[in-house]
DNA sequence: CCCAATTTGTGCGTATGTATC
DNA sequence: CGATACATACGCACAAATTGG
């Protein structure tokens, strides 16, 4: 989705990490909302699974993104109370 | 079943799709023919069932492969009608 | 009809090799 | 060289559908 890939620009994952955070905060994303698997996430996205996977990571660690189960998949948590 | 994990070589799941379609010319998988389960081909052909499928949906895609019914098992359809 | 086993469908976790900057 | 990015490949776990007793 319209990344920036010049060379000395930010990292791809975390553009994409950023991407994300903005879904959230315009109420595209509600709290519990399932994404996309990420293969699929990652083909819309026009990256490689492996750099949203570096995204998702970070937010993951972040706290911003709540891993249900083994369900295979992810639900964004409240956000705001985990933003510092 | 001696493919070639060699790098700078085609992918497995390419190699693996090419296989098949051999077995079909040659004349050992006959139109109809019910294939073993996934979990046990890719035992045989020494992969992991995940790149078996990785080959299995690429002639599905192409239409050299046919789903039966139930969900369960894969028929190969008449080849030449659909082989450009 | 019910139930357990089988098989496909899906998705994540991880590792490796290659290429580029 | 190290960080980034991609493609490939394996494994594991679970859901859903089907099958057969």
């Amino acid at each position: 989705m319209d990344f920036d890939r010049l060379k000395g620009g930010n990292p791809l994952y975390q553009q994409i990490a950023k991407w994300m955070i903005d879904h959230i905060h315009s109420g595209n994303w509600k709290e519990g909302y399932k994404l996309p698997a990420e293969e699929e996430l990652a083909e819309q996205l026009e990256v490689s699974r492996g750099t949203l996977r570096k995204a998702m990571v970070r937010l993951l660690k972040q706290g911003l993104l709540e891993q249900v189960q083994r369900k295979g998949d992810f639900h964004f948590k409240s956000f705001y109370h985990n933003h510092n």
